[in-house]
DNA sequence: TGGCGGAATAGACTATGTCTAAAACACGAC
DNA sequence: GTCGTGTTTTAGACATAGTCTATTCCGCCA
């Protein structure tokens, strides 16, 4: 998957700022605060600055290409993986895991009376078992 | 429902700053974050700092009186409300509701191979509809 | 070559939360 | 009552996450 032609079809003007931020957090596996991103990009493009990084990961979750998540404390991460899934996070080590959609099943949801539910997920807690 | 028998049944010391914190953060049925505790808390008890209000927040979770849930960016937001239930954030107006455990039915989370679920909790986003 | 508009940059600024060092306080021993 | 000790409170420093602003930079075109 071309990052460059990704960003362009989504109306995104690339730079190489911009790009070294995409192709690094597009294809991350893990759930990455915007500092480590920071962190990680510098090396490839020592000049970039913070702000860059930021206001870059902001356009790309405006484009849905990445998407935010609310799963620790004090920091935003951002998902490459925009489909809906759920979380489940490590409490020992803070790691985060993608669960499948459909892994699991809520129901009840559509019933609550004066919600309108647009998404949910479910987020579970525990420990991760050595596979 | 006497706080200071409740805080010295669970081995808290009551001192005033305590008392006036518990009180309020116990009875409240919003999800409050600790700078609103503080704003709130300082009008009975003007002289209280940050510090300790923050101090007993923490002790309060500590004992069991109080949990912490991460449901808005930026910061946490403590709940009176210890047992398991789930959360419906309002994406306009960021209020949070409670909704009862047995409104809403999991399943699948206790065979999810390699994960040793503790806890969990849906996460629902959306807007409140007018009663 | 010069001008224009968008993007990048450094650093200021705000907000949330923790930590530290000093002062205040509670309470029992004398 | 005074003292000593351990606990609590306090102000402010500090750390970190995130936004904003003013300036510089850069690509493009007249
Ligand atoms: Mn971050
Ligand atoms: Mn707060
Ligand atoms: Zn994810
Ligand atoms: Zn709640």
């Amino acid at each position: 998957m071309d990052v460059l032609n990704l960003m362009r079809r989504h109306g995104i003007q690339p730079t190489p700022q911009r790009l070294a931020v995409a192709e690094h957090v597009l294809s991350a596996r893990a759930h990455l605060t915007a500092d480590r991103v920071w962190e990680r990009v510098r090396r490839k493009c020592p000049t970039v600055s913070r702000a860059t990084v930021y206001n870059t990961l902001n356009l790309l979750v405006k484009k849905g290409l990445l998407r935010t998540q609310i799963l620790k404390e004090g920091t935003v991460v951002f998902d490459s993986h925009v489909e809906a899934h759920h979380h489940f996070v490590d409490v020992q080590t803070g790691r985060i895991y993608d669960i499948p959609w459909n892994a699991i099943r809520v129901s009840g949801h559509a019933a609550l009376r004066g919600f309108d539910v647009r998404e949910y997920q479910v987020i579970l807690r525990g420990r991760r078992r050595a596979k």
